[in-house]
DNA sequence: TTTGGTGCAAACCGTTTGCATCGCT
DNA sequence: AGCGATGCAAACGGTTTGCACCAAA
């Protein structure tokens, strides 16, 4: 079931249709097009990697949009980030094993430990691609404070805690 | 070992100070400010966060002495940052479970499945920190080609692949 | 006509860099 | 004196926003 199966593809496709009219949103040629050049691959693109790719085919897009479109297909829980969304690189001086939650509203971030995780072992298939330097978990979800004050209208992306 | 431990941040300052000795790195006042603050917390801080902490006790430093610091005390392996590096958010369509594999040198971002760590359990303090949208490993690494050509002199910090 | 979506350009913000100065050895 | 570290200010690059225009319902 990679990115680049194409029955992958289409299954994305309806997916995004499906979402699409349950939800009255407009599937403009944009949209349609940044959408499937993300599902196409699994090279988890910029946003400006896209722009450029799709602009290859629609030359009048412009790179707001791609970005417009990103995030809206982001708020409807059709794709994802990859790592924890910021606005700044956070630094870490615990060189210990640990493992990451990480709100995705307000950004916190909180170590925790685990021998359990720290015993999990990668796949064979990942030591082809490279090198190992660590493996750590990361586990997303909304904290604590987060849940009293529900999400505020509008960006729901970020802000340093 | 929490970092507010404060054992813990004093284990950390000598690793500072053995490293800075047979490496000849300064240790400045700011520097040693600008590790301590960050080792003293487990809230992972932006580089303003803690220009501004390190400002409260030590008004002339500049935030860009925090950034070339804190770069610093990662080329020397004395930090980390959390989450991959990144100059921009790289988004994801695929939404079945699946892993990170990431590059620390150029970014290169590869998807890997694994049953095994699907099946991942994370521990009960967890729970209390917040809600669990999902958990996934990411691994970092050297990737193969990066490997070959080994690192440029300046910035081995991101490039889109 | 009304409601969104889009394109453009300017603003924004985190981060980096060039350069002159400073402080330690 | 010599040399790396620092501070300042300006540049940079990714991202967002205000606004006018356009297209579909």
């Amino acid at each position: 079931m990679s990115p680049r199966d194409p029955s992958s593809l289409d299954k994305r496709l309806e997916h995004l249709k499906a979402v699409a009219r349950a939800k009255g949103l407009k599937l403009t040629h944009q949209r349609l097009e940044i959408f499937r050049e993300l599902a196409a691959t699994d090279e988890h693109p910029s946003a400006d990697k896209i722009f450029r790719a799709v602009q290859r085919r629609m030359p009048t897009v412009s790179l707001d949009t791609v970005y417009r479109t990103l995030w809206m297909l982001h708020d409807v829980g059709l794709i994802t980030t990859v790592g924890p969304e910021r606005e700044a690189v956070r630094f870490d001086a615990n060189l210990d094993q640990h493992h990451h939650y990480v709100c995705v509203q307000c950004g916190l971030v909180r170590d925790f430990e685990s021998n359990e995780l720290n015993a999990l072992r990668v796949p064979a298939s990942v030591h082809r691609l490279g090198s190992i330097v660590n493996a750590q978990v990361e586990v997303r979800g909304l904290c604590a404070k987060c849940q009293e004050r529900p999400a505020r209208g509008k960006k729901a992306r970020s802000v340093s805690p």
